[in-house]
RNA sequence: GGCGAUAUAGCCAAGUGGUAAGGCACGAGUCUGCAAAACUCUGAUCCCCGGUUCGAAUCCGGGUGUCGCCUCCA
């Protein structure tokens, strides 16, 4: 079946035709790792993972690169403000290179709690400013570029167009630009590839032009071009991505190899909290450790994702996430219900429901639609085995360990309570046994009383 | 000010020309010593106005609201 994804490139849905039927090739816009990832930028890992298994669940091999920003970029293209790396470095006291390598660990723990299948390349900034260099002395030598006293800037001036994602002419950026830019810079749009590091600028090396470190987009050229070549298939990033970086990408290629990179462009729209924006200043950045300390599994933050579509905005309220817990549990159990299955169902019926799911998440990445399937084959009243190995496939898409049932070590008090309470039960003690029940809510356990006996889980 | 999105039941949301998927919550019922859970049933004509069409949530025009970007940001 073919697979269609919107390609901002172009502004359509396309059928997905892999450039080498060998292997599709694809470039992810990694992290920043100045501080946590919040849950805003964890759902375009989400996304970028649930590519990959769209790609792998339709048999695709994958050659997939993300990047690690781990060098600071000024806050402005004037050259002014600090850089992330060193302010986090300053907020906390240690080295820049200390800070890139507690939050990339904390990131990747991040990841492994989504159950996000990491990309099959990881590649750190700092590794290759050799490759930048020698991307940036070829776009020189191709004659994109000119040099102020401390900056080479790329400009955009010699390119046919600039502007092809975000379709915005240069003259428009001019109109609209709120800002007024005083710079050395020929044109609005161009900007900084390779910079002369100030004296106390921690993170530096030496190159053609001295002591320098990397303009903000030069990395993601330099790596995508290193491990998949000049043409691949995909790239993705956040929808905040369009405008400034991923067109400085495509200008950097043109300028390097003449043409874009990439074939596909696709990108995650933003997360909202409560209809608005994630600031610090609402204080409401979450992280997957703020949800955790509210009681709810990484896993369920995946579920929640999977209620809207990725090129649309998701609105994030507790109560969304609430909903998106009690659909969890009841899948699993749904799951569960299945496997000790012992009707029979017609082959046909499985290939059905696989074929309704494999539609929609062939459909660009469609996952509301794909959930309203796996709902279907959950909630069928025919209880078969063969709909608990279909829930299971599905899952391989999913990745939400439908089969994994969560079995929580319950803490000694708690076991005696709970022995207590049978043994009022068996005597027909109903005050005493509800009074232990209340005993074992105030400690923060839910008490169910099912025809099998007591079922006792965290709240 | 410029640009771009979006507007579907209480909440999260699918659906791009043929009479509104799914999840959660609410309510009712079954079950149960009670409770919880589970299961079953129940709800919207799709922001407003106008147009195109045999027929529109879905296309076009005009409003209004919301959000984002234009400074790093997933």
């Amino acid at each position: 079946m073919d697979i269609k994804l919107y390609n901002t490139l172009t502004r359509e849905k396309e059928i997905f035709e892999p450039i080498d039927k060998k292997e599709v090739r694809i470039y992810s816009c990694g992290p920043t790792v100045y501080y946590y990832a919040h849950i805003g930028n964890l759902r375009a890992y989400l996304f970028m993972d649930n590519l990959r298994r769209v790609l792998r669940y339709n048999g695709y091999k994958l050659k997939h690169a993300m990047n690690i920003t781990d060098v600071g970029h000024l806050e402005s293209d004037a050259d002014e403000g600090e850089d992330k790396m060193a302010k986090a470095a300053r907020r906390e006291n240690k080295d820049p290179y200390q800070i890139a390598a507690f939050y990339t660990e904390k990131f990747m723990e991040d990841l492994d709690k989504l159950n996000i299948w990491k990309p099959e390349i990881i590649c750190k900034a700092t590794d290759h400013i050799k490759d930048m260099e020698e991307y940036v002395k070829t776009i020189i030598k191709n004659g994109y570029a000119y040099e102020t006293k401390n900056t080479i800037y790329f400009d955009t001036s010699k390119l046919d167009k600039y502007g092809v994602l975000s379709n915005i002419s240069a003259e428009e950026q001019k109109a609209g630009a709120r800002v007024e830019f005083d710079t050395e810079k020929r044109n609005v749009t161009d900007f900084a590839l390779w910079i002369k590091a100030p004296e106390n600028h921690i993170m530096k090396w030496d190159s053609f032009f001295g002591k320098c470190y990397p303009g903000w987009h030069i990395e993601c050229s330099a790596m995508s071009r290193k491990y998949l070549g000049d043409f691949f298939d995909i790239h993705t990033g956040g929808i905040d991505h369009i405008p400034i970086h991923h067109e400085n990408e495509i200008a950097q290629s043109k300028g390097c190899t003449g043409h874009i990179p990439a074939k596909t462009w696709m990108h995650c729209e933003f997360l909202l909290i409560n209809g608005g924006k994630m600031s610090k200043s609402l204080n409401n950045l979450y992280t997957l450790a703020d949800l955790a300390e509210r009681g709810y599994d990484p896993i369920v933050y995946r579920m929640f994702n999977f209620t809207s579509h990725y090129r649309n905005k998701i609105n994030f309220t507790w109560e969304a996430l609430d909903s998106a817990k009690v659909a969890l549990n009841r899948l699993k159990d749904a799951y569960q219900k299945h496997l000790n299955g012992t009707e029979n169902v017609e082959d046909s019926v499985i290939a059905d429901y696989k074929n309704r799911f494999l539609e929609a998440i062939n459909d660009d990445l469609n996952m509301p639609l794909a959930m309203s399937v796996v709902w279907d084959v959950a909630k069928n009243n025919v209880k078969s085995k063969k709909f608990a190995d279909l829930l299971l496939d599905f899952d391989q898409v999913l990745g939400l360990k439908l089969d994994e049932v969560s079995k929580v070590e319950l803490p000694d008090e708690i076991m005696s309570i709970i022995n207590d309470r049978k043994i009022a039960r068996e005597n027909k003690d109903w005050a005493e046994s509800d009074r232990l029940r209340d005993l074992l809510n105030e400690k923060g356990y839910n008490v169910k009383d099912t025809k099998d006996g007591m079922e006792v889980t965290e709240k």
